[in-house]
DNA sequence: CTGCTGCATATGTATATACATATTATTAGA
DNA sequence: TCTAATAATATGTATATACATATGCAGCAG
């Protein structure tokens, strides 16, 4: 078989790719069972079971108990986004983060948002508008709602100073969440706040993160013209 | 101690993230070595180290040889967008899919495109445009440059029957690529084949992919208005 | 022919053990 | 005091073994 031994689930799963990208096994295609490819490599099956576990996870391979291993037919792939906090997004730019408090007030949110948030049908949440800037520049629409449960009247002030976005990364905990990316054009008040002109496209992130099914923070971010977020594959 | 006996990664995992979400381990908190956690939860250390490592892959845990295992500070939350073949997202969500070719010739490309293929300056590429819809409306314009090294001229003309999206995902193996999320103004083009009005906001995937490098095809795909994209965390 | 049962089989996982590797902490030397 | 060698330590990984679990498939009963 191959003369090299392949005494690393790393080489194995190279090993495995490379049949993948050659086309020796083709999507959809039934590949060789652990026992089989850990004495072909002359390794353990844990160490083939490590690589091929791994590839699964990335997509590559669909693998069920007793059906076998097998080239995924439809490499979904899954790009994973980083998410990151919006003052360091801004930082490894290398530009200067600038921060504002637009609005903060307690009030009933729209029925749009307490669905979403799943709130009880009267309650009153806070709802902070502020902007992220780059170099003086506004960089993105920071427009949130907290429920109050979770942030007491007497924290909220601490957004005059931190934005909500950066504040709630490390003081609430959260299990769950959506992300949702879509596109807007600027209304009056969006053109307004990041100095653009009405109608331009906006890309959005609407996210909602929740601690045990319990809604914590939904917010939307609105990113100035020419905002692009990138992956990798 | 735990008088429950942790028996599995999965319940291994579950614990920790419980005291991470309870906050009894804060960001940036050093936590307990395997070998201890190991002893606390009555299971081997290398269940410990299973799941250690699949929060670390997840970005909720930093974790150093040595230095230990520590609660991310900046939880960088990895979303994992799965990206589908789009006959199948329209299919999924309960319409019928029907597909347009719209242009296929084979020219110089613009540089913009040269440049993230990565081709010979003035190599020729194959251009493809089409169309998705959806219950047939117009659902997203694919606007694709196509390396012509990785799909014969004969092969060419199956474009009129399938997208080049769903062909190449099982014909045309590929290690690497990028995509990026933007937002963009229909033009005139745009508004006529989705036909919406001019000046509305689209939501805009761009996708490379390479294999070892070399560029195979750089797609953009323009949605209809109101598209977007859910993903969780 | 249809539906249920049970067996065979491939993956999933836990375990103990051993060694590899990265990185910090310490100590000896200039 | 600063630097370079060295020890200590936490994670990373390979291994053999054993058992768990899902599930395709064959065979049987109706």
């Amino acid at each position: 078989m191959t003369d090299t031994p392949f005494n690393s689930w790393q080489s194995v799963q190279e090993e495995v790719l490379a049949r993948i990208h050659s086309r020796q096994w083709k999507p959809g295609d039934l590949i060789p069972n652990e026992a089989d490819l850990a004495q072909e490599f002359g390794c353990a099956r844990a160490t083939v079971n490590r690589a091929l576990q791994n590839l699964a996870d990335e997509g590559l391979l669909d693998r069920r108990r007793k059906a076998g291993t097998r080239v995924a037919t439809h490499p979904v792939r899954k790009a994973t986004m980083y998410i990151p906090v919006i003052r360091q997004e801004i930082a490894d730019k290398g530009h200067e983060y600038g921060y504002e408090l637009i609005c903060s007030e307690r009030v009933l949110p729209p029925t749009e948002v307490s669905n979403i948030m799943e709130f009880g049908r009267r309650a009153r949440a806070q709802h902070i508008v502020c902007i992220h800037t780059a170099d003086g520049r506004p960089y993105v629409i920071e427009d949130r709602w907290l429920n109050p449960k979770w942030v007491s009247a007497k924290e909220i002030s601490i957004f005059n100073e931190i934005s909500p976005n950066e504040w709630l990364v490390t003081h609430v905990p959260f299990t769950e969440g959506e992300i949702m990316f879509s596109a807007m054009s600027a209304g009056k008040t969006e053109a307004g706040l990041l100095s653009c002109k009405e109608g331009e496209a906006l890309f959005v992130i609407d996210r909602t993160t929740r601690n045990k099914q319990e809604a914590i923070t939904s917010v939307r971010l609105i990113f100035a013209p020419d905002y692009q977020i990138e992956t990798v594959l």
